[in-house]
DNA sequence: TGAATTGTTTTGAGGAAATCAAGACAACTG
DNA sequence: CAGTTGTCTTGATTTCCTCAAAACAATTCA
């Protein structure tokens, strides 16, 4: 029961917790359990549950993580999935991102400035440490008296299988 | 599967036309009207309307034009604005982007590829002429295999007003 | 260990943004 | 000026997300 026989996408990224899949009770020790009282919010296994399923789908909206956490745990209510990543990103424990077209999409790799290539065609995201220098964009020429403290970049394009489908 | 929200790559940005505020009927000549047709588009009073609205408000959601389009035709409905938006969008008349946490906003700007700057506190958005270089982060590193053809940028940060506001 | 406290989830309603569909209507063509 | 085609109006609908109250569970403290 590791694994929910999930269409997983995942790339690179992954917490060094591989193990721990099933929720023993209150208390539960564990990687993803602590990381979340760590930010100062209860452990439970809604919130276990969809923390685990970001690890094996990054880049994945509510209502898709609700459909994932269902299959383990079928009382769940998709508000309460919405709750908890309201919870999790106000805690700095996962990213949203909007990108157009889209419904928001959640991730955890957070902390450092990384953006996103997304498939026009089939919608995949992968994530992309941004290219020239160490922070491009950042520093706009004029930004109309604005004080910048982020930027967020998205690039467009057509993945690999989609360029395959299309030649 | 739509495009919906890629940074369109068209060219054709004509210049802003501060004249002929009224709409005399079909046929209407004008600068205004001339860009209409000239995309394959029937000259209409409505597209009139939303065209000159965004003239004087860049960067405006469907509502708003809604309500300012209304001032000078008071019969125009929600979804022809929506309808007008659809068709210049597509028509590469207009642009469509939408930052996160706020409805799309629509500007006449189109075929340079510029980027925005967004205030997180009041929303105002202004141009940003990308900075280093001609095309920043259109090479990123390692596009995980993805043809890009556009990169949107969005920075945020603190306007002038809300600036003084905080200070 | 068990009750108190606090935060979380469920249940149900509601709202904003945008889209779809059918018929009425107006702009361009010849 | 009539025909054709595209646009607009009207009304319903969908998608994504939020709010609120009450049931409930995780942590704390006696």
């Amino acid at each position: 029961m590791t694994t929910t026989g999930v269409p997983s996408t995942t790339p690179g990224f992954s917490d060094p917790d591989s193990s721990s899949p099933g929720f023993s009770g209150p208390g539960e020790p564990g990687q993803l359990g602590d990381s979340i009282r760590r930010s100062g919010l209860k452990v439970t296994a809604p919130r276990l549950a969809v923390l685990r399923a970001l690890d094996d789908s990054p880049h994945t909206s509510a209502e898709r993580l609700f459909a994932l956490v269902r299959i383990e745990l079928p009382g769940t209510s998709l508000q309460a999935v919405y709750g908890v990543l309201a919870a999790f990103t106000s805690a700095g424990l996962t990213r949203r991102i909007e990108p157009s077209g889209s419904p928001a999409l959640y991730e955890r790799r957070v902390g450092d400035n990384h953006h996103h290539v997304i498939c026009s065609s089939c919608a995949a995201v992968r994530d992309v440490d941004c290219a020239v220098g160490e922070a491009p964009c950042l520093e706009p020429n004029d930004a109309a008296g604005f004080v910048v403290h982020a930027a967020e970049v998205t690039f467009w394009g057509l993945c690999p299988d989609c360029q395959a489908a299309t030649a």
